[in-house]
DNA sequence: CAGTGGTCTAGACCACTAG
DNA sequence: TAGTGGTCTAGACCACTGA
């Protein structure tokens, strides 16, 4: 048994020159590929086994690799199939990230209906937010989100959600109003599928604020109604920022569910 | 070396005979230690070594049950020191269930402004929340909490949230106004301090509202300002709720931060 | 049945803390 | 220096999946 160790020898494509544990290591070059397309989302990674030789480190040590990349949401494990590259095409994390539920409880899918796509210079505060150059290209998209009327039975469904998108140009060059609504499931699915961007985590600030007129219009609600303002910077793999996102929603029937740990 | 592995045996206090890893069967038997109070918040446990001697398994068994109750934030790891159980006196945990940030991101330490404590027979609601019977004991608080104003250089505090919390009677025996006004530090520290109540974890469900005319005028704003209703129900070990709590948070100056992974 | 992830063990050595 | 958690290895066997 060789119980030395230290990093990954020159013959390997390390990145990290800097000391970390080995599974740290193999973490980084898991996420690079990941990063780099490798592997897709939905398809499965090589097996613990193989990484290991490739590797040249133990099975127990790209485990401990995998098992944080678990965690973070950027594999899922399969026993008896294999590692999969998390995706936001599976019922399990299909709507990951929408923490709006309505009271009764009884969670009915979302009908959409879009609003506007326009490409335009990115504005000073969605350039910062998206880490783009001034004056570069932005994608933005605005929609509702809209669900079944609970009050009345076969009522006809009601906004709940407002959103306005920010997306970087360069990335979503060829995205379009026409190519959305032909779309079947969620948008960050057709973003991964079709142009390559994962949204692995997002962070939101959220406040009470008052509907104005427009707003208002939109959701159905008399102007004043107090809203629940959502302002979502999701990012992809290595913490780069991709969307940039503000949603209104309407808490009457609905409300965010959060879990504190 | 023994290599076969099962129900950990009759000599040893086992809770759930049916199969599970033997790391879950340790993690159980770990929480009731937790549950039943024989090393308080702020302790440290015995070392891995001798919880393998204890429960008769390797240390990398104790290992991994104590890995999951560290993400579950239930231990805390200290190289080179030790393994403690989670505090909420701790700087870092200090207000971990709080997500209310000034806006500007300098979070300055709130006031406390305490506005009542009764006892009273729980209403259906908190009974059913609280899993009570019927009429038994609460305990009800209502508290401000006050932010500096930042606007003003050397301004007077300013009222961001109004919480009301309900507490079980039983567990929570002797907790006056008094009590609480003499004790520095969160609330959920004098808990754990005094009344062997630990909070684990939390749900939270959020609404945008318009204020109430009492409500606003606690919180000095006008009436029909829209603020942020936080629903929150704790739990200590065993998924046992013990407080009900609503907060109204005033998100002019302030935001709830949420991570989504 | 072979291949995958999941559990468990035993033992070595590293990194950190404190007396 | 002793004791703690942290990393790494090698190897065994279990549990699940699908051909």
């Amino acid at each position: 048994m060789q119980d030395s160790w230290g990093t990954i020898d020159a013959a390997m494509p390390v990145a990290t020159p800097s000391f970390s544990p080995l599974y740290q290591q193999i973490k980084g070059l898991l996420v690079q590929s990941l990063q780099a397309g490798e592997w897709q989302p939905g398809q499965a990674i090589p097996s613990e086994t193989d990484l290991a030789l490739r590797f040249r480190v133990s099975q127990g040590t790209v485990r401990k690799a995998i098992d944080e990349m678990a965690a973070d949401n950027l594999l899922v494990r399969r026993q008896g199939k294999g590692t999969f590259v998390a995706s936001h095409a599976e019922q399990s994390t299909q709507y990951r990230f929408l923490r709006l539920v309505p009271d009764s409880g009884t969670r009915a899918p979302l009908q959409r209906r879009l609003l506007d796509c326009r490409r335009q210079r990115a504005s000073a505060e969605v350039a910062r937010a998206l880490e783009l150059r001034a004056g570069e290209a932005a994608v933005q998209v605005r929609r509702l989100l809209l669900a079944p009327d609970e009050t009345a039975a076969g009522g006809q469904p009601r906004p709940v959600v407002l959103d306005d998108l920010w997306l970087p140009g360069a990335p979503f060059k060829g995205l379009t109003l026409e190519r959305m609504e032909s779309w079947r499931g969620p948008l960050y699915r057709l973003f991964e599928a079709e142009f390559a961007v994962h949204m692995v985590r997002a962070e939101e600030k959220l406040r009470a604020v008052a509907a104005g007129a427009d707003d208002a219009s939109l959701l159905g609600v008399a102007p004043g109604t107090p809203l629940l303002s959502v302002e979502r910077l999701s990012y992809t793999y290595g913490d780069k920022p991709v969307e940039l996102r503000r949603g209104l929603y309407l808490t009457t029937a609905h409300h965010y569910r959060n879990a504190l740990m």
